[in-house]
DNA sequence: GTACTCGAACTGACGAAGGCTCATCGGCTC
DNA sequence: GAGCCGATGAGCCTTCGTCAGTTCGAGTAC
């Protein structure tokens, strides 16, 4: 069975004969007519009655013309759909972001770019594994990746700027009174980290290597939204980006001392098209300055 | 573009590469990769990205893909329907029966047809000219006719049975007060005939030329119902067949001396398939004996 | 850091199958 | 009897599949 079969069928049963489906075809009436026999000794039924004056559909032939009509008009679609994803943003966009990094910018480009482009569906989902989102990236799946930058960042990565590291203190926690807080002065707190093999544990981990301090872990969790409320709680204290902080929660938030960012970085697709490059220019757009929830820029 | 180019699309898509696609269409693994190539190469657009470890669909490939497996699932449902086709009923079989004959007997045949094949779909129509509805049963666009016998009835038709034709009065007509009124009784009588051409006229026209009436017209409509809802009303008699007189009139009704009855065919198509054939033998063990609506028969 | 191995896609040649045109024939209708 | 329609057979061209081989990238061993 072929698509063409599809067509010759539909044209003889709307034209009647197929002497005048081959004319609207344009081939010859014999190869109409071998490919309407083709389908049925194929198919083992007769799809159309043979008259004096052309072809009729039998009542299965009624039947099948009617699904290979759908056959046919998806298969119109399918070729308008390439065609104009050759031109314009069309498609199913796949983007993955590692957990807690540009969660206010992602959004936000996101929403710029459904507007302007209201055909093309976009599928996002958080990795919290850097080593997961890695091999997501080297296997080509997804069209375009946020993730923190490390020593072995894929060589098209693109920096989009710093994502700004914050302390979660308790209600109530004495050094809430400051404006920041010195890392060295959380000597002896409890942490909540994140899941093993995370990006944002690395960052902790590396902070606390530097400031030589002693990790004390009193929970480890997935979500930052879940670190920030058990912080808030007085559960212990967490570092997650500026960004992943969410409303209702500023008051307990400070900076740190010496103040931890991490470079964030885009990775697109090799040979992108136009929908990957256009989020990655709105991207580009968005505000990644230092301490942007903190001091506002224009 | 062909459906065997959606298929191995699809595989792709779904096994991650040409060659595990390969496999599982039984295929060698050049036949996919240039079915693919040459896909995209007609398209003018890139379906998949090329990777180290195999193929994956790009952005617009996605959107291809949705429309390429609705006709891929069409062309599998045309071919299942077909198949079923072939030994069950299933499809849409086309009846066309002449205003005013078989009026009863052909819906308990279809009521009785659908019960036992559910899947089946049945178009009815009605068509008052004599003329129209040979010209249709010679295209061989109807499946089966019911019609009146006549002299120029096709060679493939089958007798059912008699459809007797009855008179009907106004309302406080002198005659209602036999059990029957003998034709010779209705001279002077208007008549609510029905449109030329039709069958139903021109039974009417050979009664009354058999009986040396002369024809009054004094209406002409194209519905057996309206034809006795206004000889109910006093505006004349009319003459059709028992099986067509609406409920609620029965006791306006009267059978006629001599009798007149039409002989009921039904003309199936040259080649009929199981469906036909079924509504055919249905249409056979319905009740079609002479002066049915009166002294019923079991 | 380099060399080797493995897996995957791509390329070219060749044979088989499919699709089209052309010429023709048989059947039906007007 | 003329015209229209579908079907048939021959011949040619295109498409599809296989086979053998090549190229490229990733992973591993040294």
């Amino acid at each position: 069975m072929s698509l063409r079969q599809f067509e010759y069928a539909l044209a003889v049963a709307e034209q009647g004969s197929v002497t005048a489906a081959a004319e609207l075809l344009r081939v010859a009436q014999p190869s109409v007519s071998q490919q309407i026999r083709s389908l049925e000794r194929e198919l083992g039924v007769k799809l159309f009655a043979r008259t004096a004056t052309g072809l009729v559909p039998t009542v299965v032939g009624r039947a099948f013309l009617r699904e290979a009509e759908v056959a046919v008009n998806a298969s119109r679609r399918a070729r308008a759909t390439a065609r104009a994803g050759a031109d314009d943003l069309v498609g199913e966009l796949v983007v993955a972001a590692q957990m807690g990094f540009g969660t206010r910018q992602l959004p936000g480009a996101l929403g710029t770019l459904r507007r302007r482009f209201p055909r093309l569906e976009v599928t996002v989902f958080e990795e919290p594994s850097s080593a997961e989102l890695e091999r997501l990236c080297r296997r080509g799946v997804l069209d375009l990746a946020l993730m923190a930058a490390c020593e072995r960042s894929p060589a098209n990565a693109h920096h989009l700027g710093d994502e700004e590291f914050v302390v979660v203190l308790g209600a109530g926690h004495p050094r809430l009174a400051a404006d920041r807080v010195d890392l060295r002065e959380l000597e002896g707190e409890p942490w909540v980290r994140f899941d093993r093999d995370s990006a944002l544990d690395g960052v902790l981990l590396n902070v606390l290597r530097d400031n030589e301090l002693t990790p004390t872990t009193v929970a480890r969790v997935s979500q930052t939204a879940t670190a920030v409320r058990w912080a808030a709680h007085g559960l212990g204290v967490t570092l997650v980006p500026a960004s992943a902080v969410p409303h209702g929660h500023e008051h307990l938030v400070r900076p740190v001392f010496p103040v931890v960012s991490q470079p964030v970085i885009a990775v697109v697709r090799p040979g992108a098209g136009p929908a990957e490059t256009a989020l990655f220019d709105l991207l580009r757009q968005e505000t990644w300055h230092k301490a942007a929830s903190f001091s506002p820029v224009s």
